[in-house]
DNA sequence: GGAGTGATACTCGGATATCTGGTGTCCGAGTTTTCGCGG
DNA sequence: CCGCGAAAACTCGGACACCAGATATCCGAGTATCACTCC
């Protein structure tokens, strides 16, 4: 397959991050971005996406920002893979025993599907299957119960001035 | 996934093809191309990484052209991918988790492999076992039986004066 | 002192440049055939 | 008629333009905060 999107990476760190932090806590793009050293600004688009697939949702103004839509242990890495590089499969049967000489023939003669195109899109069948058996919640399991303590605790103390509580 | 190269459509037509023919047969790339109606010399770029692969042997000369050089049935669809796609993995884990405030520790504290990409590559290894399953045999067999009749007769029938035969 | 109101600051959202890699093409190297010439 | 040799034709191989999509960026829309004014 193609290299995957760059935007993937991020948006599964993102999402991660996310899911890590209190029930309702909101976190601005700009934390994000620094935090993984990436750029605010392209990072923007692909929560752009995730918000419009559902899988984050976005709060504008000052004590903005970012939240996972759905609980981490129900958000799957599919969920994310789909959201940044689109629903389609990656595989795109154009048909070709159709053109050159077979042309001519009887359309109805290729009633049955092209057995390359069933294939490939059985294996990336296969694919997706494992991607929606990862959930966020996986990841951050096993983060916190194999991470080294100082560095979840860095982490925890960087990021707790910009963790915006929901008004709840 | 991002989208899959066009190429890898052509490159498994083509070895469908090559493999489809009387043992030690050869077909030179114009062939091919005009057979499914693509551009011959982008078809020679994907045909020139099979061969680098050692999916496909090269002859040239008058009388040349391409033949597999394994039997179909131990050419598998994850040797066409991966001859034509490159052998790396498609998700390439840049540690992010690594920069932004996180930089500043202790680096034997990152021993631990980054999750997402240990995830990453178990559902990519999913989609790379299926592929392996897939021969070119099998597609062939599969076309054998089901395809129309009429359909195998006229491309038979216009392969025929394209082939050229080994020495043998 | 409290409420209202306007300005402000901060957030996300969509439209816009730039650049790598896939797409498409070209010319050169190698080999077999073939035609011509000489014996 | 047969053998030799050079030229030609056909094949693949690697290097060169072109273009779409990912990458990176900027400006505009919306909202809660805050300060100031008025009651």
């Amino acid at each position: 397959m193609r290299r995957l999107s760059e935007g993937v990476e991020h948006a599964l760190h993102c999402v991660t991050l996310l899911g890590s932090l209190p029930d309702g806590a909101l976190l601005p793009a700009r934390a994000m971005a620094e935090f993984h050293g990436i750029s605010e600004t392209y990072l923007l688009k692909q929560l752009q996406a995730l918000a419009g697939a559902g899988v984050v949702v976005s709060v504008s103004g000052p004590r903005g920002g970012y939240r996972l839509a759905k609980p981490a242990g129900e958000t799957t890495f599919l969920d994310v893979l789909t959201a940044i590089d689109g629903p389609g499969p990656s595989f795109r049967c154009t048909e070709i025993r159709q053109r050159g000489p077979g042309a001519e023939a009887d359309p109805c003669a290729y009633k049955a599907p092209c057995m390359i195109r069933r294939r490939m899109l059985q294996a990336e069948k296969a694919w997706r299957d494992s991607l929606a058996d990862f959930t966020v919640a996986d990841v951050i399991a096993e983060y916190r119960a194999d991470a080294h303590p100082s560095l979840k605790a860095s982490a925890r103390e960087w990021l707790a001035p910009k963790i915006r509580m929901a008004d709840a």
